[in-house]
DNA sequence: CTATTCTCAGCGCGTACACT
DNA sequence: AGTGTACGCGCTGAGAATAG
């Protein structure tokens, strides 16, 4: 006797490998299924096609599939589809689309799920914004604090895409409004499903593809990768660029990207791995449940988090002249100006990690040099108050 | 080799609930 | 009441790099 696990896991196989060869005629997914389980599965014609919605999902399901399935629900007595499989819409087109919108997931998940945060200025690299949001541009910041679940999750792709595959979606139990216990039943089966795949070695744990911040994407140079071949990558980057402190290795001094990724001037490798999970969202909504729960404060329930370490100040004369604006100006603004300022003009001494003032910043610190490290505290003198 | 940081799947255990 | 299943919690081990 074949389980419904082992059911459903063949189904998923069939569809994927459907993926493939398009063109070449293919019988239905529950005959293949039989076929590759080597049993009948004529019992199962309803398990099977649910399991097909699950994985064509309502939304992307071919209108004229659906309208079939429709018509085979409501029959008393559904024609097992082993019998009767004529499919209403060829089996080429649903192919087709499918794998055109299986390439489509793959390249828009990690960008909605970072378009619901928000947005970078256009000229921060990977920011775009305005270019897929129709939201005005708010000023650059350092963190990006996860959305709230709901958020997240409403992306409408949620859960359908993991990495450039479609995995199994089940509707969260209260959610759908369908909570009876067989759906309960049903969900808790996915979930048994779900790890006894873990357990035949696909991709988890370790080798979970998470989506990654526009920030960091500069640094890594992908959308999507594993929390380990991010790190990898880091310190390739950190080697590369020679960014470690020559007298402690452990210590790793931040270039311009990596102080927009990081929003300090040092950091060191035991820190590097809780920064960099500011920059790092699990694309499985499973995962993004657990890290609302992780990050759920007791003070916030649904409201959109605050943007932090985004204050606005008055700033005082000197900078206001430096800077060439007046009033009121967002503290990383300010220090992102003075960083453009000082790399355009390399002021900054790679071997002493100084910053050598020219006239303008002599006049606005008073100093003919700066440690990186002081840059933050120098210019908070000329902030006057936070509004 | 160990310690250090981080995250998360897997596992065991206890509890709660549904069903017979 | 007994049984089966789901769920939550806590612990463990894994990979990354480096210093001691």
């Amino acid at each position: 006797m074949v389980s419904d696990q082992e059911i459903a896991s063949c189904v998923e196989s069939v569809l994927r490998s459907s993926g493939g060869a398009a063109g070449e005629p293919r019988s239905p997914p529950c005959c293949r299924s039989g076929a590759k389980l080597g049993v009948d599965l004529a019992h199962k014609a309803t398990f099977i096609r649910d399991q097909m919605d699950l994985f064509f999902g309502p939304r992307l399901q071919p209108p004229l599939v659906a309208k079939a399935q429709a018509a085979a629900a409501a029959a008393p007595n559904p024609p097992p589809l082993v019998a009767a499989p004529a499919p209403a819409m060829p089996q080429v087109q649903v192919q087709a689309q499918l794998q055109q919108m299986q390439q489509q997931l793959a390249v828009l998940q990690p960008q909605l799920i970072f378009q619901a945060m928000p947005q970078l200025p256009a000229g921060v690299p990977g920011g775009a914004a305005g270019a897929v949001s129709p939201q005005p541009p708010v000023p650059a910041m350092a963190f990006y604090p996860p959305p709230p679940l709901a958020f997240r999750v409403t992306s409408g792709l949620a859960g359908v895409a993991t990495g450039g595959t479609v995995s199994f979606q089940q509707p969260a139990p209260g959610t759908g409004g369908t909570a009876s216990p067989t759906a309960a039943v049903q969900a808790a089966g996915d979930n048994k499903e779900s790890a006894s795949k873990r357990k035949r070695g696909g991709p988890g744990g370790l080798n979970k593809v998470c989506a990654i911040s526009p920030e960091l994407q500069t640094i890594v140079g992908e959308t999507v990768m594993s929390r380990t071949q991010i790190v990898k990558q880091l310190w390739q980057y950190i080697r590369q660029n020679n960014l470690q402190d020559p007298d402690d290795k452990r210590k790793i001094i931040c270039n311009d990207e990596l102080r927009v990724v990081f929003g300090t001037d040092t950091t060191d490798m035991f820190k590097m791995n809780k920064l960099l999970a500011k920059h790092i969202t699990p694309l499985d909504p499973k995962d993004q449940i657990r890290e609302a729960k992780k990050f759920k404060p007791s003070n916030v329930a649904t409201q959109p988090m605050p943007l932090i370490n985004q204050p606005s100040v008055v700033i005082s004369d000197a900078l206001a002249k430096f800077i060439g604006m007046e009033g009121t100006v967002p503290q990383d603004d300010a220090l992102r100006y003075l960083w453009d300022y000082i790399k355009a003009n390399q002021l900054e001494d790679a071997i002493t990690g100084s910053i050598l003032c020219d006239s303008k910043l002599q006049e606005l610190f008073g100093c003919e040099s700066i440690p990186s490290s002081g840059l933050s505290e120098l210019l908070a003198h000329h902030f006057i108050k936070e509004t």
